[in-house]
DNA sequence: AAGCTGGTCAACCGCCAATGA
DNA sequence: ATCATTGGCGGTTGACCAGCT
């Protein structure tokens, strides 16, 4: 079964918004605030579709829009965090204040994919071009580091639970002649800090244990490991001995595709659902 | 002057996750 | 548990412009 369409297409404009338009959604956004895209376009008089007046109002209208070319610092930002996440506009733009996700993606597709084609990088892997080319077989399953500049990450899901969508991350280092670890874990208490060696990133990530109802504590007054909370429950990995650990919704199959969601409002990696204070909320993160 | 080419960027499209009934 | 709706994201498109032949 098809979605229904977000909007009465015949009934819409499309293409390049007039100033009349655009005056029109910023009074009303202005008066009414954010929200209910769907029916702002009736209520603002405005013959768009939802999604359109959303997109012209957060990469155009937008009050805190910063304007104009981007700095050589701004470059650079970029670049490293694209290294850590990819093409994860919306985190990366959350890291340039001012800045949309549209804007970054475009801003990288003309600009910073030649800047480091021309410096020798591949702009995907940000390894060396040739290096890159020669080592794209290696599917790395497990934190370990290489003999390259890099560090890979992966959390692959397996049939204990936490279900944990796997999450791989490949970071490399181009003309760094020591390697680099990007991350360091620390297991401590009932968490994993993972923090970044980019001091000016400020990309600290807190990997809170995937159940806050664990059956396990109420076994057990000690505390999970690190590992066990992975998921490597009893295995070589598990250093506390334990029996088998539930989720909460990470067995049921009720939650669809949010199994890795924690029930204290952040997934895995410590992104909010709908929070605007984690650590890497969309839009939310602040400079240093 | 006209046509072609490549770069830029606003806007659209399709998909997915979250949410609520 | 299921389904419809909504918001949000990343990829792609196409209009516009400048530079070149």
């Amino acid at each position: 079964m098809g979605r229904s369409p977000c909007c009465e297409k015949a009934h819409t404009n499309k293409g390049a918004w007039t100033k009349e338009e655009d005056e029109r959604l910023v009074a009303y956004i202005k008066a009414h605030g954010e929200g209910c895209w769907r029916s702002l376009p009736k209520a603002a008089g405005l013959l768009r579709c939802g999604k359109s007046c959303r997109l012209r109002w957060i990469n155009y209208l937008r009050p805190d829009l910063k304007r104009g070319n981007f700095t050589e610092e701004e470059d650079e930002l970029i670049i490293k965090l694209h290294s850590l996440l990819g093409n994860k506009w919306s985190l990366i733009a959350g890291r340039l204040p001012g800045r949309t996700d549209n804007e970054i993606k475009n801003y990288w597709n003309t600009h910073i994919r030649r800047k480091l084609i021309n410096r020798g990088i591949d702009p995907t892997t940000h390894r060396p071009i040739q290096e890159s080319s020669t080592s794209q077989d290696s599917k790395p399953t497990q934190l370990e580091p290489n003999t390259s500049n890099t560090i890979n990450i992966s959390f692959t899901s397996s049939s204990t639970t936490p279900k944990v969508e796997t999450f791989q991350e490949s970071i490399s280092f181009p003309g760094k002649q020591e390697k680099i670890s990007m991350l360091t874990f620390k297991e401590e208490k009932n968490e994993c800090l993972v923090q970044e060696k980019f001091p000016d990133l400020n990309l600290e990530l807190r990997i809170s244990l995937p159940d806050v109802v664990d059956r396990c504590q109420g076994k057990s007054k000690t505390p999970r490991c690190f590992k066990c909370s992975l998921g490597m429950i009893n295995g070589l990995e598990c250093r506390c001995g334990r029996m088998r650990c539930d989720v909460v919704g990470g067995s049921s199959g009720s939650n669809k595709g949010s199994d890795n969601i924690i029930s204290n409002g952040f997934d895995f990696l410590g992104l909010a659902k709908k929070d605007t204070t984690s650590l890497l909320g969309f839009r939310s993160l602040e400079m240093k």
